[in-house]
Parts: structure tokens; C-alpha cells; sequence
DNA sequence: CGGCGGCTTGATCGGTCTCAAGTACGGTGG
DNA sequence: CCACCGTACTTGAGACCGATCAAGCCGCCG
């Protein structure tokens, strides 16, 4: 027999408050980390916006009008399913690229995890820029390759055990902050818990169980040291 | 304390032999399903092959020389994981493409589900055209594009319960063969397995359960109908 | 008829979820 | 400076879903 299974609501507590705010457009800003002629491009067509922590940058099914890259701070896309849970998508760091769609609308929505500055680009006068630049066209080619990579990597994550997505996760945080061994998580365990598919309990233990094994530090809940990025590996895989 | 999980190793007989085999040039095949410029280029510019069932298409780590077609039967894209398990990346049908890649090398495995025809595109020639043609270029972008929405759903699946996986994938295929509500599948149960991320067993049950609860009918076993979609598209939230 | 591969079914195990407290921390106000 | 609060995180106990291990069944082909 068929027992359709019966799906929690989740406390509404457990998920960070969405603050709606008006954003405040600063000054152009340069960006000069990059070389690329999209990096050296966007500080040129868009306007620098700071968010605060928790404010809604885009909704899901609003108009895709805008590319987005981080300045500083940091940035989670998500979706909130039928069930009340909330998948994440991404985080997005300082550098990166968000907001990239290939239909009108977002499918994913975006906040920022910590107050946040981002660049904003309008989509059309990128496309336009594209069209005639075959080097910027080019790197947008890339920049999806790239993102489907990534969603791709993310699909082996998820049908590992909790512990292999943990081990994962952490080592693509340390890789992606590059600051030495020490992590300083921009997101909370419930974020952490909603990339990975498992429920805030299990990260938890899961870290601590890391911990007791030596594998890793955790000082504060925020913040992460390596101890022994071999048995890391090794537990991914 | 942290116990490493053993991992068991997966039994060889249940992953279907590679067949490594001489595929037969056949001749040009003209493909004249679709009325964009990708579809009408594409005939020209490559040749038809033939594979017999689970014959290898290209494997991870090659050369991504070409670009591949499915002219009849179908294909599954595959990456077999450091602890032996497998997972599916795709499956491809008649009309869809597969092989793009970002990178020099193929990150998955191509293998034919079934005897299949597929039309095989020179990258560099298909790139040349690109160059040349806008619309070609468009057009591989939004092959791109779908590609990530589709791998994005994946994610989103992967996170639910067995039964919302099977009842997605069969939503998926009666979809995609659009045969009215008879499926006959291209593959096996361990390639479901493999593609949902469960086990052969699991799946088994699953499909009884959905069969008990009369949402579906299994004549035979590669033969689904789908005799309730609203109870299935209800599962699936 | 025998054997084999693919599939189903059964029994048990174990990892993750669920439900429920308990603890640490940062901020706010007295 | 401390008392208080709210939020985030951790920890514990038990339930449950899907994995595992192990037979059976079925269809097909020699």
C-alpha cells in the first residue's frame, strides 16, 4: 500500500525574516580584481547597491532585468518548494556572478546573507555589449559552462551521505574564501543545512563529529579551521 | 565520535557490461524534425553512426571532440563515483543533444540504452559555424541554458522523498515521449536507480506501491501507463 | 528443460529526520 | 555591570524511510 508521506510544515521561526528594503544606490564603483573584458565591462554599465542583512535582491518569477555581481558580503539564491522547505541554490561571494537567467523570469530568488554590496547590471545593455563584443559573448558562454559545472558537481553531493556533503561543503568553502585554513562562514546552519539537503540537526552533529575526529576546529559556530584536510578528502571521496 | 560510513562495494553484475565495440559509419542522414538553424546544419555537417545496445559513445576523460544527436534509440550519460557506485547524468532521446562541454574532456560517459543511431558533429566545425552564424551561436547558448534549468530540477528532486523522485521521472518521460499515457522505457531499473539516486530495490517497491495505489498501470516491466497523473502530479507537491 | 539476467518481494539494519530540551551568545535596558 | 531576552546552535531520544542482505519469480533463449 501506498502511504503517501506525510511532510512537516516547517517553524516559519527556523527561516531568517526577509527584510524588504529600499536599497541605496551608491556611486560607481571600479572593480579592478579581473582582467576579462566583462570585468573591466560591468563597472562601466551599472550602479554599486547595498543591501542588509536578510534583504530580498530579487524574487522569484520577478523579471530577469538585471546580472548581478558581489562586491562585498555575501549572497544566497533560493526556492521555497511546495512543502514549505527551502532548497539553496548557490552562495555567491565576493566576485562572483549571480542572477544569470535564460528565460524572462528568476527561478530562483536572492538574499543577502550579511549587508551586502553588489553591481548591478541591466541585462539588455549586456546583451547588447554582447552582441557586439565576441569576447564578452564568449565569456558568458563560459561563465554558464562554468555554472553548469558547478549544479552538476552539486548533483553527486546530493546523493551522498551527510557526513560526504559536509566534508564537501567545507572544502569548497575553504577553497572559495582562500583564507588559508580558517573559515569564516557567511551563512548559518540553517543555510548550510538547506544547500545540502539535510536538516540543521544533522549539520550540526555532523560538525561536531568532525570536530571529535580531529578533522576540524570549530572556535566559534561562524567559524571553521581545517585541522586535516586529508581525512577531509578522504571522506569525500 | 565519527565513524566512517563503509561504503559496500557494488556488485559488477548489476551495472550492464560495457560493450566496447566499432560503431558503423553509416550514411549523411538528413534530420528534418526541427526548423531551426542548429537542426538544419547539423545533417550537413557530420556523419550517422550506429551503436549497439550499451556500447560506449565516449567515456569521461576523452577528447570532447564532437557533439552527438540522438537520431533513434536513446542514451544514458553516466559517472561512475570512487566508491563504485554510479549516477546518471541523463537520459537522451531521439532529438536531443548531448556532448556539449565546456572543458576539453567529457566529465560523464555516454553509453547507448538501447541499438541507436546518432549524429555526430565536429566541434570545431560546429564552433566555426558559430563564429560565423549569430543564430547558431543564440542557439547553442540556449541549448546551454535549458541544459542548466534541467539540471537544476535535477536538484531539486534529489532532495525529496523516493516516492516524489519516481513519480517525477515518470512524469518526466510520459513528457518527453509523449506517447499519450503508455511509456515504454528505454531503460532499466538500475538505470533509474542510477538516475534518481536510489536503489534498484527501492525503486521496485516504489513503482508496486504506485501500482497498488492504482496511479499507475506495469503491464510488463518496461511498460508504464499512467492511469491517475493527478494523483501522481499531487505527489510530487 | 535449464540457466541466466532483470525484476520483485521479504526481513532487518542503520542513517537521517523529527520532536524536544538544553546551552551559548549578542544585544538591550535597567 | 548584570539581568533579561531572543536567536542560533547543540544535544538527546525515538521513529521512520530507504539501504542492505537474501530469496524468490519471471521471461527469454539456447
Amino acid at each position: 500500500m501506498l502511504a503517501v508521506t506525510p511532510i512537516r510544515s516547517v517553524d516559519p521561526r527556523r527561516l531568517a525574516p526577509t527584510v524588504r528594503s529600499i536599497p541605496q544606490a551608491t556611486s560607481r564603483a571600479f572593480d579592478g580584481a579581473e582582467h576579462s573584458s566583462l570585468a573591466q565591462s560591468m563597472p562601466l554599465m551599472g550602479a554599486t547597491m547595498a543591501y542588509p542583512r536578510n534583504a530580498e535582491i530579487y524574487g522569484e518569477n520577478e523579471a530577469a532585468e538585471y546580472l548581478y555581481k558581489v562586491v562585498s558580503g555575501a549572497v544566497r539564491t533560493y526556492k521555497i518548494l511546495s512543502d514549505g522547505r527551502r532548497q539553496i541554490g548557490g552562495f555567491h561571494l565576493p566576485g562572483d556572478i549571480f542572477g544569470l537567467e535564460f528565460a524572462d523570469e528568476h527561478t530562483l530568488s536572492a538574499e543577502a546573507l550579511s549587508d551586502t554590496k553588489v553591481l548591478v547590471i541591466k541585462r539588455s545593455s549586456l546583451e547588447a555589449l554582447a552582441a557586439r563584443d565576441a569576447a564578452i559573448a564568449h565569456e558568458l558562454f563560459a561563465l554558464t559552462g562554468r555554472e553548469l559545472r558547478r549544479v552538476q558537481e552539486r548533483i553527486l553531493l546530493l546523493v551522498k551521505t551527510a557526513q560526504e556533503r559536509v566534508a564537501s561543503f567545507l572544502l569548497e568553502m575553504a577553497a572559495r574564501v582562500a583564507g588559508a585554513n580558517a573559515i569564516e562562514l557567511p551563512m548559518s546552519r540553517q543555510d548550510i543545512a538547506d544547500y545540502l539537503g539535510l536538516t540543521i540537526e544533522t549539520v550540526s552533529r555532523t560538525l561536531t563529529a568532525l570536530e571529535a575526529s580531529a578533522a576540524i576546529d570549530v572556535p566559534t559556530s561562524r567559524r571553521i579551521v581545517l585541522r586535516n584536510r586529508g581525512a577531509l578528502n578522504r571522506m569525500i571521496g
